[in-house]
DNA sequence: ATATCGATTATCT
DNA sequence: GATAATCGATATG
C-alpha cells in the first residue's frame, strides 16, 4: 500500500459515521458526509509538511486524536489523525448531516432565530461551521482521543454505510492542489459545494 | 448565479 | 512581514 492509501482508506471508513459531541445530558450529533485526507510530511498542503512542531505535534502522535486548527483569524476546524506515531496523515472533517442537538447546534451558529431547511444546510457545512456548531475550540478540544468513550468528542457508528463516495480536489488548498483527497457521499445535501 | 473581498490572529520565514 | 485546510457580506449578471 502506498503511502497515502492508509488515510484515504481510514477517510473511507470515516464517511457516514457519527461525530458525536456530549453537552453534560445533551447529545449533538452528526453523520460525517465530506473530508478531506491529508498525507503527513510529504504532502506539501499538510500542516505537517514542515515537521513537528508545537502546533502540530498531535498529528504526529498515535491515530485517533483531535487536531483542531485556528485559521483566518476566525476559524477553529478539526481533524483526526490516522497514521501511527511518528507519522502525521490526517483527516479533515468538512461537513456532517445534523442528526441531533439541532438546536444547540443553530444557537451556537447564532442561526436560531432563522428556522427553515435553508439555514439548516448552514449549521455544519463546512469545516469552520461545524466546529462553530459543535463548540469545537483548540483549548478544548486539540489532542483529546476521540475513540475513548470517556471523551466528549468522539467518532460513533450506527450502521449506515455510504451507497457511493466521490473524490475532487480539496477546497482552499494551493499546493498539491490537484490530488483528489477530498471525498463526499455522492448526492448527499450537505456537503459544502464549491467546486466539482 | 458567480465573483470578489474584508475580517482577524497563530504560525512560520 | 506574509500567509492561511474559511466564512459571510456585498456587488454584479
Amino acid at each position: 500500500m502506498g503511502r497515502g492509501a492508509a488515510g484515504a482508506r481510514v477517510a473511507r471508513e470515516l464517511l457516514g459515521k457519527l461525530l458525536v459531541r456530549r453537552e453534560g445530558r445533551k447529545l449533538l450529533v452528526g453523520r460525517i458526509v465530506e473530508l478531506e485526507v491529508y498525507l503527513g510530511e510529504n504532502d506539501p498542503a499538510a500542516h505537517a509538511a514542515v515537521g513537528l512542531t508545537e502546533r502540530n505535534r498531535v498529528l504526529f502522535g498515535p491515530p485517533g486524536f483531535a487536531y483542531v486548527y485556528f485559521i483566518y483569524g476566525n476559524h477553529y476546524c478539526l481533524n483526526v489523525s490516522c497514521m501511527p506515531e511518528g507519522r502525521a496523515g490526517s483527516v479533515l472533517f468538512r461537513a456532517l448531516e445534523p442528526i441531533a442537538g439541532i438546536p444547540e447546534m443553530q444557537q451556537a451558529r447564532g442561526l436560531e432565530a432563522k428556522p427553515g431547511a435553508r439555514t439548516q444546510r448552514l449549521l455544519t457545512s463546512g469545516p469552520g461551521r461545524l466546529a462553530e456548531a459543535f463548540g469545537i475550540t483548540r483549548v478544548r478540544d486539540n489532542g483529546k482521543d476521540m475513540t475513548n468513550d470517556e471523551s466528549d468528542l468522539i467518532i460513533a457508528a450506527d450502521g449506515y454505510r455510504p451507497q457511493k463516495i466521490l473524490a475532487t480536489a480539496r477546497i482552499g488548498v494551493t499546493k498539491a492542489a490537484d490530488m483528489p483527497l477530498r471525498l463526499f457521499i455522492a448526492g448527499n445535501e450537505f456537503v459544502s459545494v464549491r467546486r466539482l
